[in-house]
DNA sequence: TAGATTGTTAATCGATTAACAATC
DNA sequence: TAGATTGTTAATCGATTAACAATC
């Protein structure tokens, strides 16, 4: 039975994002099995968060065995990935949007930006790190022809709620927004703002009574 | 009576940053008083929300007023500013670093990130938006030199716990993870993770879920 | 079998929402 | 005074933690 999208929240859905690299890129490929436990170390959560979190995906191991390592990852990239891969546009390349691109398209060979934006003439057209810049009026014609469903947001403020509008009217139904502009979507288009502002100055708070915040732990993603 | 820090989570801290930008810079400075739900709308977030974090700082409005902008100003800036000012690093100037340093050294003043840190010698004692940058081994000597508590690291995955490692031991007290790993740092420590890899898959994630063959238009506007 | 680990259930905790009373 | 907004209290919701039973 195919597990319910819907029903994964945020919180978990990055988690287990997380679980799955460290599973691939970090657990000695000799070892078959893996505990909880094992894994809540490299992901620095508790090991009965690591148990819920993979219970949730339907997956279960076995009581004194751990979980089946290869069988965990491929249950993980079953409920995680796209069966079509999905397309993700860049949107604004200033010095962060380059960043960005650079950044993953050199290391995630399966999460690629496929298209930029930018209103900047200069940039119209040349080819970053396998990614092509169109000029911000073809964002419509562009993400319905690549089918891209995903965009991340790193224009200037003053323009970010205008051209988060038109994403969403050419059908990108979700926003990485790195623009420090809370963004007003649909209930229908799924938001995670990430503003680094606001991240500095809240780290640059709390780094002063070198006291952790009341609640809970700083969340990842 | 002064708010006790230790009470605010982290969530209220950075919305309370948001409210007070949002305040300078996009409210009618004509207006002496602002209410709840105008910032709310500001915001993005609910009105009862934005009175439940103002009482946070212990400032009270009056009803059928609502709240005074200039001395809301002054106590969001009593509770989140530190008197002696913040300095900040970065730790690794890659493209990502260069980035942010930009970003923050160009457009927010009260925030600045006055040293950079990296092993390329390349790179060593160049100058760039106003931060210089030191070999890697000065981190210690710097931060203390220039009472830095808060420390940006955008270091390569291999090194970042040792790298975290140094830096707490130079005395910084609060972290901003924008490398993929997660970190391990003693309890006394602040750590806030942007895996921005994690916060793209789980982007991508959602973005599927809300496909739909005919893609809604905004209903705004 | 004994010990370790898993999944389950109940308890706790915090954050948000809803309903309401106070007041300008 | 009437209406709008504020602060307060209770209810709800979700996420995490703790205690426990099941099992390899």
């Amino acid at each position: 039975m195919p597990i319910d999208r819907n029903q994964l929240s945020e919180k978990v859905v990055a988690r287990l994002t997380l679980y799955r690299r460290l599973l691939i890129e970090q657990f000695d490929p000799s070892r078959k099995q893996i505990y909880s436990h094992e894994l809540a170390r490299l992901a620095c959560v508790s090991s009965a968060q690591v148990r819920r979190d993979i219970m949730a995906i339907e997956y279960f191991g076995m009581p004194n065995r751990g979980y089946e390592v290869r069988e965990l990852i491929d249950d993980l990239s079953r409920t995680l990935d796209n069966p079509d891969s999905d397309r993700v546009a860049m949107i604004g390349i200033g010095n962060l949007g380059r960043a960005i691109i650079a950044f993953f398209n050199n290391r995630r060979p399966n999460l690629k930006i496929t298209a930029a934006f930018d209103i900047d003439p200069e940039k119209i057209d040349r080819v970053m790190y396998g990614c092509r810049c169109y000029p911000m009026e073809k964002l419509g014609d562009v993400v319905r022809a690549e089918q891209i469903t995903t965009g991340v947001l790193t224009v200037t403020p003053s323009v970010a709620q205008t051209v988060a509008d038109s994403m969403v009217e050419a059908g990108i139904s979700g926003i990485l927004n790195y623009t420090t502009v809370p963004l007003r979507v649909p209930p229908n288009v799924y938001l995670l703002d990430r503003d680094m502002t606001m991240a500095l100055e809240t780290v640059a708070f709390f780094s002063r009574r070198c006291l952790s915040p009341v609640p809970q732990l700083a969340s990842r993603g």
